[in-house]
DNA sequence: GATGAATGAGTATTCATTCAT
DNA sequence: TATGAATGAATACTCATTCAT
C-alpha cells in the first residue's frame, strides 16, 4: 500500500509537471504551432514519455481546461451551497469566484474559451469529453440555481429558465476574450479587471427589481 | 472598357465562389482541418487557382471576417450618424443592427471571434491585418460615441473611457460564442435570439439612470 | 513574299526579345529559381507567348548558349582558313578570338559551362541538342586543327589526338568558372583577363618546342 | 561512456549512409530532378530521417563537397609540409595528390565543381557555407605556397599573386568538367588521366625557367 | 498571333506517434 | 518506466504548360 500510494503520488507529480508545461508552451505558441517536442522540452522529459501520461496532443490540451472547470466547480457549489447568505449576498459572492477563477490561471481559461465549440472538441475521448461536459454542466446549473433563488424572492426579475446564468456566464467570457483580443490588436493595456468588475455591476442593475 | 468592366466582375465572381466554398469548409471542419484542395474541390477549381486571388490559406480563412466587419461597420455607422434619433433611441437601434448583423452570416462572425486572439492573426499580410484592424477600431469607437451621447444627455450612467461600448460588444460576441458551444457540448437548440434579446435589455436598464 | 519575309522578320525579332530578356533573368535567378513568368514579364509579353517561340524552359535555356556557341564557332573557323598565317600566329589569333568569344557574352558562357554536363542537357530536343553538340563538335575540330599545323610544322610537341585542342578550351573553361566562382566564394575582384592572359602565355610555352 | 560512444558512432554511420544514398542519387539524377523521397528509398530510410540528420536538401548536397574537400586539404598541404623536399619536387607530388583526389570520387567531384558558382551555394547554413569557403581557401592557399617556393628558389616564372595556383586548379576542374561533358555530349571514352596528365606535363614546361 | 487565367502534378518539410531498447 | 530515434502520412504552395478567347 505504502509502495502503490507513493508510485500513485509520483504519477501524479509526473502529471503535474507535463501540464505545467504545456500551459507554458500552449500559451505561448497556440494549439497548432506548438509542437510535443516543445513541451517535452519543456518539462524536461522525452516524447514519448508524455504518451505513457496523456493519450494525445488534443486530451493533453484538453486536460488544462479540466483543472479549471474543477477549481470553478468548487467555487461556484461551495457560494451556491452557503445557506446562510441572501441571494443577492450569493450573487456578489459569484462574482467574487468568478474574479478568482480568472485570477487562479488567466492565460488557460482564455484558452478555454477557444477550446469549446472549436474542433479539438470533437476529438476526444469520451470519457474525458464527458468529464468536461459534466463539469461545465454542473457549474452553470449551480450558477442558474443561485439565480432562481433571487427570483423566488423577488430580487430578481424573471426570464426564461436559465437566461441569467447565461447571460451571467456570456458576460464573464465575452469580456475576458475581448479584452484578451484588444491586447493583440491594439497592444492596449490590461482593464480586464476593471471592465469585468464594471460589467457585472451593470449586469447586477439591470436585473434587480426597482 | 465594356471587356476591362467585364473582366473585373468576372474576378470578383472568382473570388465570391472560392469565399463560398472556402465558408462552408472551414465551417464544418475548422481552419486546421481544412485543407486548400477541399476548397478547391469545393469551389470546382484547382488549388492553383486559390492562390491566384488569396495569398495563402490565412489570407483566405482571414478575408470572410472581412466582409462581415464591412456590414458591421456600415451598419453602425449608420446608427451613428441618425441624427434624428434621441440617444436612447440611437442603442435600441444599435441592438437591431447586431441582430442583423448576426443574421447575415451566423456562421462566419462564430469564426471571427476565434480568429480575434488567435495564431491566425500574427501571420496576416499588413495590409489584410490593418484593414481588419481598422473596421474593428472604427465599428467600436462608433459604438462608444453612441454611448457618449447618451451619457452627455443623462440618459446612462458615466463609466471609464468605452466600458460601456466594451461591455456592449462583449456581452454580444460572449452570447454568440456561447449559444454556440452549447449546441456543440449539449445539442440544445438555439436561443441565441431570446438571450440575445435578454441580455441587451438587461444591459439597457443596467446602464439607464434610475 | 514581301510579306512572308517581314513575318519573318518580325518573328526573329520577338524571339531576340524573348532570348534577351531570358538571359538577364537566368543571370541574375539561376535556372531552377527563374520562372517563365518572370522571363515574359521582362520581355514584355505573356506566359503564353513564351511558348509559341521555345518549345519549353530548357530548349529556351539553351537556345541562349547557341548564340553564343555559334559566335564561337565563326570566329574559330576564320582562325582556321587564315592561310596566309604561320601556325604559331593562328594560335596567337586563336587567344585574341577567346578573348572576344567571352567578351561577347560572359555571363551566358558561363551559364553555357553550366549547361554542359549538367541535367538540362538530357532533356532537349533532338534537334536542338544536335545542333549545339554539332557546333561543339565542329569548333573543338577547328581548333584541333590548327594545332595539328602547328605539330605538322615542327612548332609543337606532338600528343595524343586533340591532346591540345582540349587542353586549350579546358584551361580556357577552367579559368572562366573559377574566376566566376572566386567571386562568388570570396567576392574578389575580377582578375579574369589577367589570369587568362597568363594562362595562355603558360600554356603556349608548355607546348612550343625548344 | 561505452554507451554515449557506441550512440556516437551508430549516429555518423547512419549519416555515411544517407550520404552514400545521396551520391548516388544526385550524380544519377542531379540536383534538381532528385527527391528527397529517392534519396530516402535508396538510403533504406523514411523521408523523416533524413531531416534528423541534415538541415535540408541543399546542405546534405553540400555535405558530399565537403568531404572532398576535407581530403584535398590533407593531400594538398601534406605536400606543402614536405620539407626535405624541392619545390619541383612538390609540384610534382602536387600532381599525383590532384589525380588522387580525383579517384577519391570522381563524380562528387564533378558535382562539386557545379555546386560552386551556383545557386545552391547562397542558401547554405553559414556554418556549412564558412567551412566549405574555408576549406577551399586554405587549399588553394596552400597550393600557392608550393608555386611560391619554387618561384623563390628561381624555377617558376614570377607571376602576378597566385596566379599559378589558380591556373593550376582551373587546369584541374577544367579538364574534368571537359571530360565528363564529352562523356554526356558524345559518348566519348573516358581520356580524362591522360588528358590531365598532358595537361600537368604543359602547364610545368610553360612555367619553368629556362 | 497573343493573351493570361486556369491547371494540377510534383515535393520539401513537419511532427504526432510508435516501439525497440 | 523512460527514452528518443525512426517513422511516414499529410499538405501548403509553386510554376511550367495549356487553351479558350
Amino acid at each position: 500500500m505504502g509502495i502503490r500510494e507513493r508510485k500513485e503520488r509520483e504519477k501524479e507529480r509526473r502529471r503535474q509537471q507535463i501540464i505545467v508545461a504545456a500551459k507554458r508552451v500552449f500559451s505561448e505558441k497556440g494549439f497548432n504551432k506548438a509542437t510535443m517536442e516543445d513541451i517535452a522540452t519543456e518539462a524536461e522529459l522525452s516524447p514519448g514519455t508524455l504518451y505513457l501520461y496523456f493519450k494525445n496532443k488534443e486530451e493533453l490540451y484538453a486536460s488544462l481546461s479540466l483543472r479549471i472547470l474543477q477549481y470553478l466547480y468548487i467555487r461556484v457549489t461551495h457560494v451556491h451551497k452557503e445557506t446562510d447568505l441572501a441571494p443577492r449576498a450569493k450573487v456578489k459572492a459569484l462574482i467574487e469566484a468568478m474574479y478568482d477563477v480568472y485570477d487562479f490561471d488567466p492565460l488557460t481559461i482564455i484558452n478555454m474559451f477557444h477550446l469549446q465549440s472549436s474542433e479539438t472538441l470533437k476529438n476526444l475521448s469520451p470519457e474525458l469529453l464527458s468529464e468536461i461536459k459534466d463539469l461545465s454542466r454542473k457549474s452553470i446549473g449551480a450558477i442558474a440555481e443561485i439565480f432562481k433563488e433571487g427570483i423566488a424572492n423577488g430580487d430578481y426579475i424573471d426570464r426564461h429558465p436559465n437566461a441569467l446564468a447565461d447571460i451571467f456566464w456570456s458576460l464573464f467570457s465575452g469580456v475576458v476574450l475581448w479584452e484578451a483580443s484588444k491586447k493583440i490588436i491594439d497592444h492596449r493595456k490590461d482593464y480586464l479587471k476593471q471592465t469585468l468588475h464594471t460589467a457585472f455591476e451593470i449586469f447586477e442593475k439591470g436585473i434587480t427589481l426597482s
